[in-house]
DNA sequence: GATGAATGAGTATTCATTCAT
DNA sequence: TATGAATGAATACTCATTCAT
């Protein structure tokens, strides 16, 4: 309820509220379709229907709108440019599957977004520290996950595996989606599948 | 190592040789430190030593000593990175481990460049097809190590299983060079091994 | 002439109006100094007290604000540069002679600035369309013009008059502004004006 | 006979001789190729067959070469380049007709080279000079040949005349053979030829 | 003399951010 | 509060000229 007269204004009043989600749902359209650098503040607010001042009185920077659509998405529980969970069932290469795909899909909807988000990741500390604990999360939930099969499991150290799999997962998918490599989209993601599922239950 | 004052100092050859190892020194350097964004041309010819227009007689570009630093370094890491072409011996999991030392080596020695070039290969087109190509390379060389033992293997599609292998084991050694995990890199390079281990030849 | 503290201040249309006209009298002040290539952005941007990025919101180029300058220069010049719609009167060589002066007069308004143009025009394709544009407008007129004592002319092809009339007077009238040609300026003019006197009407 | 040593050699030895006309050749070439400005004083040297350095010890300048390439091209009486003489027969009209097609075949020679001098010549005070007096020159000879009718002309002033000739006729050819100006070049021409001839002859 | 590798001043343009109204 | 006009730092690349060999 302060109103500490830092610079960014936190959005008490309706109206105001509405202008910052409009912003935020303009960054995230242009941000899908050109990627984050490619896409510029006066733009954004345009696409608002807001002026440029106000983009800056809601945010600080630029690339607080960034880390604001980030965080409003994982609010928003958005598969799409959040990494998906998936509850365990007992099929457990049906489990794999399933999974897979709902990666494969989030990476699919915002391709552009997604590219870009991970070079951020990468250039920006901040953005790396964000996406560090995004990504933690979901590595989190593939360990409860996991945990339910442990006695089943060949794996020496579920939390290593958890975070393995989630990252080779994640970055054979991006390249899947993003290069064009030449084989066949289906053969990879059986291949992929039986990665996971021989890595987790092999004998 | 001065040769200032020599005989007959072989006098082109030599110097221009000098004068570019120096760029791509400078360039790797800053590129590493500040990421190729923020690095100007100006910049790496005034930490070469050297004159804007020296770099511009070696390089036609700022992109191009990205690119000529890209090759110089896989040419340095060749060894390191490419499996080696030895009979494999009896011990499949010793064979796969050094393989990973070997790589992780590789990933150390320039880590923040690593990282820039995995972002410029995202941001920027012409760099992408490149490292696409160089990635190939190593992935070719990975399904022909992996052929030798083609009979003892339950893997379906050996060129789709050398790519998910790439991808994988690159993106997870990224990882465990680049973020702190918080979990041990032994702990996380055994569950790797297995990790290719049980997919290659887990029955 | 200042206008900072009236009442409503017309906003944004007046003040940029201001700022437009700014940045092209200050490009004419130093188009005619220095020349347009020896003129940089920045400097006519500082010149008229004003910001680079100001200088390109309101010209997409630096080319642009030297054709707006034409552009303007134009619609000063035009009353002294066409020759006058009313009916010629009976003493023609009068009309030939008020003419030329007016014209004299145009290219002394702007001497350096004219020198540069044509130079541009030489070397720069653009620039010599937009004065081919220009000089047809005029060539035009004076067509328009010579059509009315077209019974009383020896001219074989009145198109082709107009054409060389325009060439001759105007080049001739640059060397007399620009070159100090050692012949007394009103003796220049009445050769001249003898010249398209006695093409027009000698018989 | 003295070597003064300024930078600049005069060359006495038959070798340097043929390397500064090697020069003069090649800038002549590539000056009526793609005109002065967009010829590097390397890229003579290199079309000469000479080094850079060679280049700058028998050219002060960029644009001395220029010069020497005027006078040059003045001393071998080049009527492609230099404005041509003609001497004045019996047949008045026909003199003047001569006179235009030489001029006119001068300029469609080097149209190139031609253009960016009429550039230079308003550009560079230097150039402007040199030009003046070829020009003066021209229009000298033609105040001769104009001397031998003066008792059947009706000019007042016949320095004036020539100024004004030369210009005019200049002038309108060089737009002859640059622009397209849509109107066929015989009807040009005869009306040229109308224009000076009434000028000069008709009562 | 000759070479040509090296020099480095010079310049148009973008875009995140500010601040007067 | 909202506006959007104004800001100005930052940056790749060229080419005439020099000078060490």
């Amino acid at each position: 309820m302060e109103q500490t007269d830092g610079k960014v204004r936190e959005p008490q009043q309706k109206r105001s509220i509405e202008l910052k989600q409009k912003l935020l749902d303009a960054a995230i359209k242009l941000f899908s379709e050109k990627g984050y650098h490619r896409t510029g503040s006066n733009e954004i607010a345009r696409a608002a229907g807001v002026s440029v001042g106000s983009f800056y009185s809601y945010f600080r920077d630029k690339k607080q709108i960034l880390i604001d659509v980030l965080d409003y998405l994982d609010q928003r529980m958005d598969d799409s440019i959040r990494p998906p969970d998936t509850e365990p069932g007992p099929d457990k290469k049906e489990f794999i599957r399933t999974l897979l795909n709902k990666i494969l899909l989030a990476h699919k909807n915002h391709p552009r977004f997604h590219k870009e988000l991970v070079a951020m990741q990468i250039l920006d500390p901040e953005i790396s520290e964000i996406t560090k604990k995004r990504d933690q999360r979901t590595i989190d939930s593939y360990y409860r996950g996991l945990k339910q099969w442990a006695d089943q499991m060949a794996v020496g150290n579920l939390e290593a595996a958890s975070f393995i799999i989630y990252k080779a997962v994640d970055s054979v998918i991006h390249e899947i989606v993003d290069l064009n490599t030449g084989i066949d989209e289906a053969v990879l993601l059986r291949e992929l599948t039986d990665l996971i599922y021989r890595y987790l239950f092999a004998e």
